[in-house]
DNA sequence: CAATGCAATGGTAGCGCTGTCAATAATTGT
DNA sequence: ACAATTATTGACAGCGCTACCATTGCATTG
């Protein structure tokens, strides 16, 4: 008993088909594969296609195919404005392609990721693009038996579940710190928040730079688990400087602790960069403009999510890097807060 | 070449109605309308699913069905922050349903908005989100025919395509401006970016509320259509100054626009509150801990997003809301970048 | 010239699920 | 107790597209 609505104005392959002249199979192959039809046809089907307006029925083609157009991606925060920028990048590689994106948000939680992971195993994307590389054993299997390319980024690592574009936050951290001792500073303090393992390595980086000019103290160190926020880098100064009264320089995990640093010093009438350098890290668009300007250490965001989803969809048609980790590198940006005052 | 993989492993819906002794559509309505089931063939079927760990064939179940669980969203910029906010609402709405979100982006881009919205049509979504009430008229009427609930959100007005979910910018505006001249403020300067219809209405209700009090002068009034940053607010009132030197008050029409004039305040000598009041739009979490603290008007973007989702889901099923536009509001956070310094 | 290869095209047969409506079982009212 | 009503359930027939293989036509080869 037919439902009338299927007729109404739908169009389907098979009526571009009729107009065109040809088979409901060569139309399909128009979309899929031009170059086997010959020109003429070629011609006729896609003004067939123009003509009636015809709108391929993603549906149809995934169960048909088995395959689908998406390109999954697993990211732990949409507020950190870290992934805006990745997402811009994906998001911008995607639409000059035929894939589309299908974006989760794990917040951080272990348990979320191997939920996503599993959703997407079961519904066959295209590729994935996951963040980090400290997945769990459970996630890290799911990725392994993902059947489809996929790409860690964030950061680098040695065992790459396939591909992988980043960078060391270990050595962005290391560089930092050899900056601000190179500037004569000796007491450095450390502020992190939201300990992620990427936050982790930089505090790794942070103390094995200090390790390395025995100028390593644990009371230099002030860390916590709560999310970012410029007005937690007050707080976690305000710490700081209880621990270590003597400080010379604020190195943070990030740029937003960073400014709350700053305007915590503005509040206690702290000298920046007279009596304190400040650093912060990636490098967000207020750090050059803040007064005195901010040293922080630039990522490739926005590169990092374009050449995630390129490599992604050159692994889906056939095109395999011969390379599969891609190190994007970073820049210290140095600026007034971390160079001396007569400089 | 035979692709065996089909085969491979996959539970197939029929797989789990024998497992369970029940029909295949018996098994289908136990997702999709569990009520439906006698206890006992739900029961059996629930084992049945977990037994084989069967996961739905989204695709089948979409071409079957004529329809898709995938509300669209469209908005036109990842990087604005405020958006940020927007999606984790509606993310962490669409989570706890059986929705899931196609995100997409305008770039403020008219054209690809039509492009984006006839796509969806196309793919015949369950809902649909679109930022903003100012569509092209192309764009109205493809959103018009989309046979699927439809909400505007960021702003409210007075012809809902469908539903909405907003504030008034031009209020908020006002609002903001008439505390400013309560301060005793009368020469108050509007910097305006990126001038899309919202910051649009913005300088509205700033041009009338400096009307009402005979005070409106163009030369208080620099705006520019490339995108907001930080750095930007500092050029932007350095060229207010050029055209109205005696200013004793800046209103943004956001936050980064703010903290940049704080800063070029700080580089001019120029003392906060003292000779000069700072205003901004949104509320972001740095604008609290500035110093001096900056006046703003905080916007209920989480709220939006969670409250976009949840009437677009029960439109889908059939609970419309009696009111199909929602004013969320906004709140005037006064702080000490706006009050008398005595105060 | 037949044998061979290859490019272009089409026929057949589903992909896994659900809409429709009919059929059956359970419940109610009088 | 029996008809009328309601809750459950199932049979059937595709949804629109593509994988697979077969076929056709034509150029190439020895």
């Amino acid at each position: 008993m037919g439902r009338k609505r299927t007729k109404s104005g739908k169009i389907r392959l098979t009526e571009v088909a009729k107009l065109a002249g040809v088979s409901p199979i060569t139309a399909s192959r128009f979309f899929r594969n031009p170059d086997a039809l010959s020109a003429s046809k070629r011609e006729r089907v896609d003004s067939a296609v123009k003509e009636l307006g015809y709108v391929p029925n993603l549906a149809a083609r995934a169960l048909a195919s088995h395959r689908t157009e998406v390109i999954g991606v697993v990211i732990p925060s949409l507020t950190n404005s870290v992934f805006a920028d990745v997402l811009r990048g994906i998001y911008d590689s995607s639409e000059q392609s035929r894939y589309s994106i299908q974006l989760t948000n794990t917040r951080y939680s272990i348990l979320q990721e191997e939920k996503l992971l599993r959703l997407f195993r079961a519904q066959k994307p295209a590729g994935l693009i996951v963040t980090g590389i400290n997945q769990t054993t459970e996630s890290r299997a799911i990725l392994e038996t993902m059947d489809c390319p996929v790409a860690q980024i964030m950061e680098i690592g040695d065992s790459p579940v396939d591909m992988m574009v980043g960078f060391s936050h270990y050595d962005a951290s290391f560089a930092a710190i050899s900056h601000i001792l190179q500037q004569g500073r000796r007491r450095i303090g450390f502020l992190g928040a939201r300990m992620d393992p990427r936050v982790q390595r930089r505090l790794d980086g942070y103390r094995d730079a200090m390790k390395a000019v025995s100028l390593f103290d644990s009371n230099l160190v002030v860390t916590t688990s709560v999310p970012t926020t410029v007005t937690l880098g007050g707080t976690l100064f305000a710490d700081l400087l209880a621990q270590a009264p003597d400080i010379d320089a604020v190195f943070c995990v990030n740029d937003d602790l960073a400014l709350g640093v700053l305007f915590e010093c503005q509040r206690r009438q702290i000298s920046v960069p007279g009596n304190l350098a400040i650093v912060g890290f990636n490098d967000l668009e207020f750090m050059a403009s803040a007064v005195p300007s901010l040293t922080s250490v630039r990522t490739n965001r926005y590169e990092m999510g374009r050449h995630a989803v390129t490599m992604v969809i050159d692994a889906i048609e056939g095109r395999r890097p011969q390379e599969p980790v891609l190190d994007l590198g970073f820049q210290l940006m140095i600026r007034e807060s971390s160079t001396s005052q007569t400089a």
